[in-house]
RNA sequence: GGGAGAUUAGCUCAGCUGGUUCAGAGCAUCUGCCUUACAAGCAGAGGGUCACUGGUUCGAACCCAGUAUCUCCCA
């Protein structure tokens, strides 16, 4: 039957996974075998597989088939996440669509059309990583959100309670007064907008009231006057002149008529405005900050739907845009208005209502910080956990030394509901249940009157859940002594992204220490970003990501991972182009076509094998054991992008290019002669080795051809067949070969020079007295197309020459030489070598490079000055018999 | 505003504790080839003031200081 000469990976890909999961390879039970763990970061339950994905899952993949093939017993655990905010956000949306407001619906309702939701379009990125060849344990997967982990999550939150590492208090949040509702930081949109800058008189007063002097005003300088009645201080900068002497005194807001402090800080620009901040800690996070930090009242002057609120105690009811502008005029009128600018100032929007954002102080939960994060920030800077690459540990340190109280709180519905139950006055008691919650009520306030309690309305963020995914994905929480937990836990590498250091790898250390008493993995690799051509990220809302799927239906899996891991060192952004896949398919055809030749070689079994082919064989064996021991020194260090390059090198060069070209049989008469059997059959061995070096990351194009090169039972999947174990290199031989093949490139030099056909016999003559490496001669002649290679014992007349080394070869060739170039040649070697003749020289006449300079080192410059000087003998000689 | 990192060939990156014949790889480029596995290929070649300016050193892509540009994180 005739193979097809390009490899076509759609006839393959989904056979193998199929068989893979057939034969349960992904499956994973504890037994006495070493463990190799690594818990996915669970994807967004509602998302669609991206290009991070891609790149991510890869790692992870190659990582663990690796570890598989090593005979670990390799655990790679699925799952997703329920993204409380995109999940919500995409479940109202849907609802909107069929006329269902979120308002109008019960908790309860709204769930039960999430969940409806998440059964139907859910976990459709676990059937796509399939695609790419993932091989999980399905078995497995695990949902943030499901009944044993909300579970954990509850217990979680009572245990940080009790223990008194939660606690409740104000925060700022970014208020959508359209929608209601609070968003978070990324779907707050900043645009530039223009504005008007009011510059506004406050009167200064004494602490008594008294005037200060005479009508003496601060002007302060504001785009939002309508917050005006929310002041409670006015704010300048310490070191500014112009306001040191209003140490003690206070200003007068205007209408209000309140007595605010003047107080100093650093944190004000004097160049903007007047230098003076009025400072409205209700209603700007600055503010706010401000306001803790001199212990300022908060009046909070705007209500939840945008109108001013009754402390505002004027405007009450208007619209805050409408009030805006009334107030300027009133102060206009009043003659507080000093002037008014115009200015250009960056404005939040809501992503989803375009309402202006509306700072606000709003109740909220948090996890206290800073002792529990103390194990986790030990534990990177004593290397317990690796980050790789280790330029993360300075960030890490960094935000982990100056961490803030985590607000584990959402006003979502869509997580797990917060187990605070409050009766009518606010007061409220942490617990599991309404029943537990009414005993321990009654203990703590003793009021029988109290029959039922509310249960808080907010979740908790979706990280507070999957900070315990390492442990509660093995049921660590449920079952602290479970089989699967000794077992599996710690785990051993987690792949994920720079950007969620601290937002989930930080808390899943802190999550380990504090429920386990130990690191929840070993090595963090941080992977880059994947970008576009122009560098900008790859996002949907951009359209500038390719689909993967559509990739891996063109290219095929194996391809589109190669594409991926070419270029991308752990920590390094990928900028993705088509062409890096281009090279991966490419690749592909390579070991295909690989596989053609061989399995089209006739074997004779009675032949005996030929020396070259012994040598080749040997030779390869070499440089695949050499090739093999620094490809498991790279895996050692995470160094991906250079694994994979080493192997296609050996692969594409070394196997395909020398190894084959070697030992493929000549042709005559039209028909190409047998191969002999001994050689054959290190060939299948060989290329088997590679295929073991390659299934990482190409498993399906293994797989397949793994089946294709010799007859294997069913069972015998290279997915569980044994990593090659390194051995001998043998050095002598490898220096052979590496002279050897600089001669046969110089010569193919030569002809491509001289236009010479590769048909074309050649002579090649070296001095019998050069002490050359005689090893590979019969297959310098082969693969130089070489008639003979001749020992002389003098230089040849009319022929061209060339050195490798210190050792010359000629290639006589009367007719073809053009004595001018050749004598330009020469001169320019000349010259080159007495440069570097003369800068070694001056090196070694130095006395202090001679004191100073390690011995080898100037051994080294020694033989380079020998070298140096045979060489510029030679090409003297050579000059002197061209003028022959 | 604070912090971290980067800058080496057209592109993407290596270059370990400063010292191996004037800095390596892959891709791209150029030249010649449809040579009986592969044109998704073969053979060969060209291409770099290691961002800039100083300093330390016998010796600097590598160490130090400053400058410029870029990226990320936090506020």
């Amino acid at each position: 039957m005739e193979i097809p000469k390009t490899y076509n990976p759609a006839t393959v890909e989904d056979k193998w996974y199929q068989y893979w999961l057939d034969k349960k390879y992904f499956k994973s039970t504890p037994d006495e075998r070493e463990p190799y763990t690594i818990v996915i970061p669970p994807p967004n339950v509602t998302g669609v597989l991206h290009m991070g994905h891609m790149l991510n899952n890869t790692i992870q993949d190659v990582l663990i088939r690796r570890a598989r093939m090593q005979g670990k017993n390799a655990c790679w655990v699925p799952g997703t996440d329920h993204a409380s905010i995109a999940t919500e956000a995409k479940v109202v949306n849907l609802l909107k669509e069929k006329g269902i407001k979120k308002t109008d619906l019960t908790r309860e309702e709204f769930l039960k059309y999430a969940f409806e939701w998440k059964e139907k379009y859910g976990g459709i990125i676990l059937e796509q990583l399939k695609k790419l060849g993932a091989s999980c344990d399905w078995d497995r997967t695990r949902f943030t959100m499901e009944d044993d982990l909300s579970e954990a999550v509850i217990d979680v939150f009572i245990d940080l309670y009790n223990k008194g590492q939660i606690y409740r208090g104000v925060r700022m949040v970014n208020w959508d007064p359209a929608g209601m509702t609070a968003v978070s930081d990324e779907e707050v949109i900043h645009k530039e907008t223009n504005a008007k800058l009011y510059y506004v008189n406050y009167k200064l007063v004494n602490e008594d009231g008294s005037s200060v002097k005479e009508n003496e005003f601060i002007t302060i300088a504001t785009t939002r006057p309508e917050t005006i009645l929310g002041d409670t201080a006015v704010c300048v900068h310490p070191d500014d002149e112009r306001y040191k002497h209003l140490k003690g005194k206070f200003a007068v807001i205007p209408f209000a008529e309140r007595k605010v402090p003047i107080i100093f800080d650093d944190y004000i620009d004097i160049e903007f405005g007047t230098g003076a901040l009025k400072v409205t800690p209700a209603h700007d996070i600055n503010d706010y900050n401000l306001g803790v930090k001199h212990k300022l009242e908060v009046i909070d002057t705007i209500a939840a739907n945008g109108t001013m609120s009754e402390a505002a105690g004027f405007y009450i009811g208007e619209d805050r845009f409408a009030v805006r502008k009334k107030i300027a005029k009133d102060l206009e009128e009043a003659g507080h208005i000093v002037k008014v600018e115009d200015i250009k100032n960056k404005v939040g929007y809501s992503e989803r209502t375009d309402a202006v954002i509306e700072p606000k102080l709003s109740m909220q939960w948090f996890l206290k910080m800073d002792k529990i994060s103390k194990p986790a920030l030990d534990a990177v800077l004593n290397g317990e956990v690796k980050l790789i690459p280790d330029k993360f540990v300075n960030t890490y340190k960094h935000w982990m030394e100056n961490v803030h109280d985590w607000c584990i709180s959402r006003q979502l519905w869509w997580g797990q509901q917060i187990p605070a139950w409050y009766d009518a006055k606010g007061n409220f008691v942490v617990a599991k249940t309404h029943e537990e919650a009414l005993v321990k009520y009654k203990n703590s306030y003793s009021d029988a009157t109290v029959t039922s309690l509310k249960q808080d309305e907010d979740v908790v963020d979706t990280w507070f859940s999957s900070w315990l995914w390492p442990i509660s994905v093995f049921d660590g929480f449920k079952d602290p002594e479970n089989a699967d937990i000794k077992y599996y836990y710690p785990t051993n590498d987690l792949v994920t992204a720079p950007e969620i250091l601290f937002f989930w790898v930080a808390r899943m250390i802190i999550a380990g220490y504090e429920y386990r008493g130990e690191k929840p993995f070993t090595n963090v690799y941080l992977t880059g970003i994947v970008r576009d051509k122009l560098g900008r990220k790859m996002s949907k809302s951009l359209g500038n990501s390719p689909d993967p799927l559509d990739l891996i239906a063109k290219n095929g899996a194996d391809a589109v991972r190669m594409g991926m891991l070419l270029t991308s060192p752990a920590g390094n952004d990928l900028p993705f182009d088509e062409s890096l896949i281009e090279q991966g398919r490419n690749f592909n055809n390579k070991i295909w076509n690989a596989f053609r030749l061989i399995k089209g070689f006739e074997v004779d079994e009675n032949k005996t094998q030929p020396e070259n082919n012994k040598l080749a064989c040997e030779w390869f064996e070499s440089r695949f054991n050499q090739q093999l021991a620094l490809i498991n020194d790279l895996y050692s260090k995470y160094r991906m992008s250079e694994v994979l390059m080493t192997t296609y090198k050996l692969v594409w060069d070394d196997f395909c290019a020398w190894y084959l070209e070697m030992i493929k049989p000549d042709f005559i008469d039209g028909k190409a002669l047998p191969i002999d059997l001994v050689t054959y059959q290190q060939t299948i061995t060989n290329f088997g080795n590679l295929l073991k070096l390659l299934h990482p990351f190409m498993p399906f194009i293994t797989e397949e051809l793994w089946h294709l090169i010799e007859d294997r039972t069913e069972s015998n999947s290279i997915m569980v067949a044994k990593w090659p174990v390194e051995g001998n290199v043998d050095e002598a031989i490898l220096a052979g070969f590496t002279h050897a093949s600089e001669v046969i490139q110089q010569v193919r030099n030569i002809r491509n020079q001289k236009g010479l056909s590769p048909k074309e016999k050649l002579q090649l003559m070296t001095k019998v007295d050069a002490k050359r490496n005689q090893l590979f001669d019969a297959i310098i002649k082969k693969s130089a197309n070489l008639s003979v290679i001749e020992l002389v014992d003098d230089k040849p007349q009319a022929a061209l020459n060339f050195m490798i080394g210190t050792i010359e070869y000629f290639v006589p060739l009367a007719q073809s030489i053009d004595i001018t170039a050749e004598k330009v040649k020469y001169a320019e070697e000349l010259k080159y070598l007495n440069g570097f003749l003369e800068s070694v020289s001056k090196k070694l006449g130095n006395e202090k490079f001679v004191a100073n300079a390690k011995p080898e080192v100037i051994a080294n410059e020694r033989k380079k000055m020998e070298d140096a000087l045979t060489k510029i003998k030679m090409i003297e000689e050579q000059l002197a018999s061209l003028v022959s």
